[in-house]
RNA sequence: GGCCCCAUGGUCAAGCGGUUAAGACGAGACCCUCUCAAGGUCUAAUCACGAGUUCGAUUCUCGUUGGGGUCACCA
């Protein structure tokens, strides 16, 4: 007669090792009270997904305001979905919105005394806990082909019951140790099973960090815990990684929550503590009418690198994040615009239980705050960054005078309401192009954007003439404003737009269309900042030269 | 379909038995103004439905409806 002890033997013949000297090689982390242990564990299926990037947002926090540990564990057990060079990417990726991990699995370089933190790399430690398991009945080999288990789904969805290896369809679960050795001797076949003693019928009470108390079934699944690559599924790695780790909290997206009843299963098979839950409601989409989660294949914005190649500034998208992570964070904001990201706590009970519309408009408004907020310097640098990557010409063209496109951008800038032009580094480029003189000079002068149903070529040449003739190089706003009125009273306008909608019939225009011609003249467009100001930076010889260069043109 | 989760304006949401039901984005209007971007002021817009509990339900309970998730040798 064999035993489950000899089964185990059997298929684990190398291995020694017990769950105890595990036990002494991952020690209990000494934390002081309350400090949690959270972690990313992305498959490397690809590029950084928005919704990762939240649930990581949300677990970076958790830990860094406990005084906590945060890591990083690739769960590389899939090898047919794996992309390779995805694992070190999603490394960077976090790096750039300021996620710096703790240790764990760096992408070149691994670091921390619970590793190895990449699944395909911690197969001796699972099949250790395997082995155990056999030995104590809770885990056993079935037998079963593709092709088997696909007909039970399919007389299961015929008879509409339930799908699934469990209870009386788990056909290899009252197997004998004795028929179960003898199976595996002969060489068959097999991948290994959890034995649940679940019952479906019976509720246990669990509970979520975000949901509270809930009452879910007990889980009475067989699960796979080892696959026929001798690597095991989610489930086990999950449970043999978060315990011996000594993660305290596991925050994942809410799809996991159906899967909950077996892993408290699993953990109390093992005699392990389970960590705390926290299950994240998705980051959703509107479709047709209807409600999707974001998903990569159809929603450029699910990726991360979206935002990042697109121009916007990542501090937009992480504001954005803690705005639907935490609802009473932009109060919190807006009571503190100066204060850092650290500094505000998020709470458990302030997390959304249903999932977010994902909302473009506001991640403009947000990523607008931001960069109107920063001063010259940063916010050139960052934009050197940004078009050194994706925008080489307009890295040229700053870096052809950097002082020159400081200046440019300190338009309006360094003031209490400063203006908000750009929503992402790459606006920066088309708004800025009249400012230097090649570009300008290139523009047709037909694409100027004059007022020719009021006003015809003749006209707007000598208001211009007129105005060189007053145009002097000025040091304040007033002064030169002055000027302008000067030349609209010269030239039969009204100097008062009040005045001239009361009695349009007395004028040929008013004051704020002598200022647009000289607008148009000095930058080709009818809307741009304050005109004095970029007066200012392109300097008053360059604005004459413009000047006459349209009176030139309109000939 | 079974099981689970969720339900306040277009969106994010505050509320935790008695409120004129906050605030933010977005929309509209007006003001300011040399245009724009802003800024200021204001407006419109929400408790899915039906029972029950209660003196009183947005709030508690149940049901209905709706939305979402999940049912792999993927995570």
């Amino acid at each position: 007669m064999k035993t489950w002890n000899d089964v185990a033997n059997l298929i684990f013949p190398n291995i020694n090792e017990t769950i105890e000297d595990l036990n002494k090689r991952f020690p209990k982390r000494n934390l002081k009270e309350g400090a949690l242990v959270t972690r990313f564990a992305p498959s490397p299926t690809g590029f950084l997904h928005t919704g990762s990037l939240f649930t990581t947002l949300l677990c970076y926090r958790f830990a860094k305001q406990s005084n906590g540990i945060f890591y990083i564990r690739l769960e590389d057990t899939d090898q047919k979905r794996e992309i390779s060079g995805s694992g070190d990417l999603l490394i960077k990726e976090l790096e750039r919105f300021n996620i710096i991990p703790d240790e764990g699995y760096l992408g070149d370089k691994e670091v921390g005394n619970y590793g190895p933190y990449k699944q395909s790399e911690r197969g001796h430690i699972y099949d250790i806990c395997i082995k155990e398991l056999i030995a104590k009945g809770r885990a056993y080999p079935c037998f079963c082909t593709q092709e088997e288990l696909d007909a039970l789904r399919e007389e299961q969805e015929r008879n509409k019951i339930r799908t699934g290896y469990y209870g009386f369809f788990a056909k290899y679960k009252q197997t004998s140790s004795d028929d179960a050795y003898k199976l595996v001797s002969e060489g068959k076949p097999y991948i290994i099973r959890f034995r649940s003693n679940g019952s479906f019928l019976n509720k246990i009470k669990v509970h979520d960090e975000i949901r509270g108390d809930l009452e879910l079934s007990e889980n009475d699944l067989d699960i796979v815990i080892r696959k026929n690559d001798n690597l095991p599924t989610y489930h086990f790695a999950h449970l043999v990684d978060d315990h011996f780790m000594g993660t305290s909290l596991v925050m994942r997206g809410e799809e996991w929550l159906p899967s909950l009843p077996i892993h408290i299963e699993l953990f109390e098979a093992m005699g392990w503590e389970a960590p705390k839950y926290a299950h994240i409601p998705a980051i959703m989409k509107m479709d047709n009418g209807n409600r999707r989660k974001i998903s990569k294949r159809k929603d450029p914005e699910a990726a991360v690198s979206y935002f990042i190649e697109n121009g916007y500034p990542k501090e937009g998208l992480i504001e954005y994040l803690f705005t639907i992570a935490n609802s009473n964070f932009e109060e919190w904001r807006n009571e503190n615009k100066d204060k850092n990201l650290e500094d505000f706590t998020i709470t458990f009970d302030k997390i959304s239980k249903d999932g977010a519309l994902f909302d473009m408009e506001k991640i403009k408004f947000l990523s607008k705050e931001y960069l109107a907020r920063l001063d010259a310097s940063t916010l050139e640098n960052q934009i050197l960054d940004w078009a050194n990557v994706f925008n080489k010409e307009l890295e040229e063209r700053i870096l052809s005078d950097k002082e020159y496109f400081k200046n440019i951008l300190n338009i309006e800038r360094n003031i209490e309401k400063p203006r908000k032009d750009y929503e992402k580094y790459s606006d920066v480029k088309e708004a800025t192009r009249y400012f230097y003189k090649d570009i300008y000079d290139g523009i047709d002068i037909n694409s100027y954007q004059f007022d020719h149903e009021r006003f015809d070529n003749n006209l707007i040449r000598d208001v211009l003439s007129t105005y060189l003739t007053k145009f002097s190089d000025v040091n304040s706003e007033e002064e030169w404003f002055n000027t302008v009125k000067e030349v609209t009273n010269m030239v039969g306008f009204c100097d008062n737009v009040k005045e001239y909608k009361k009695n349009k019939e007395a004028y040929k225009g008013h004051v704020g269309d002598i200022a647009s011609m000289i607008r148009i003249s000095i930058t080709s467009k009818s809307q741009t900042p304050n005109l004095f100001a970029i007066i200012k930076v392109i300097g008053f010889d360059e604005a004459k030269r413009r000047i006459n260069h349209v009176i030139e043109a309109l000939k």
